[in-house]
DNA sequence: ATAGATTATGGGTAGATGTGGTTAATTATC
DNA sequence: GATAATTAACCACATCTACCCATAATCTAT
């Protein structure tokens, strides 16, 4: 019994597949870490990099409450707004642990049957395995001066 | 009785076996340092050497809070924050005082059945030992006159 | 030195977990 | 409103993991 073992942060990256249904298994890991106020529910959406970002539902009001926020007179933040939003759903997980993964989504992070999923901490994020590994190589060969600095900031 | 007398500090060095299920042990020289708030706990992450780094559980929180920090608009944030925290989770050691490494890191660290287990002052190193002494011995000879530097500036 | 405690290592097992498929319910279409 | 299509709930099973016990080696104290 692992109850207590995590504190509401998501690590670690588990490699599992996407059914012919579209469902995807979240690791009990975490599942298990989130408290009852998020009634087995997630909020799937589209993530800045090609993938997709699962967020705990409780964490997400706190983020549509800053796109709230964001006045309609703009026309940056009217786009801005309606391309996350559009991408956006709630989805409850079955007695497995699955959620069910909208259509726009999968296209969008052009997921096939082999999904990797990567714990960022305070959310989640759905890979295509191959996209991942072309856009981090390609991008830390050119970034790695940065990276280093934030190491240095951090790291102990 | 010897109970209370390092405090939260690892010093030394040992030769444990990874088992078959991937399960190492802790030192007991090392479990027996932490305070109760640990929760008999480790988080086990990347290091920047090819080694696995391992920090009591209360230690990560603080790296874990300065990575909560960054925000994800930042595309070097993002892809900084993924490259550390997919290899990095909370273990528990059962009653023997094992834990369990995650395949990503053993593959990382090129771990076999022998590992060197380094106190590291507030951490611990597993190391694949060849790898140690391979790397050591390639690194002193570009770097003796910054050993002197920093000898200079710490050494009492 | 010797007995007792602690520690490192190996293995077994019950329960948890991941995955595929089937049935019931809901929604959509004509 | 009847029927098809889609979605959600349920069941089954293989795999894996956390937890337990056993044993040998090492350390500690008298």
């Amino acid at each position: 019994m692992t109850k207590t073992l995590n504190q509401n942060t998501f690590t670690g990256e588990f490699s599992y597949s996407l059914d012919s249904k579209g469902r995807l298994n979240i690791p009990a890991k975490f599942r298990n870490v989130l408290s009852k106020k998020n009634k087995d529910s997630f909020v799937i959406t589209k993530g800045m990099d090609p993938c997709i970002w699962v967020y705990p539902l409780v964490a997400w009001q706190n983020i549509e409450d800053e796109l709230k926020k964001l006045s309609s007179l703009s026309r940056v933040n009217r786009s801005f707004v309606r391309s996350t939003v559009r991408y956006t759903s709630t989805v409850k997980y079955d007695k497995q642990g699955r959620i069910a993964i909208t259509q726009n989504l999968i296209d969008y992070a052009k997921l096939k049957k082999d999904v990797l999923i990567i714990g960022m901490v305070n959310k989640i994020e759905l890979w295509n395995p191959k996209l991942l590994s072309d856009a981090e190589k390609e991008f830390h060969e050119i970034k790695s001066s940065e990276f280093d600095e934030l190491a240095n900031q951090i790291i102990l």
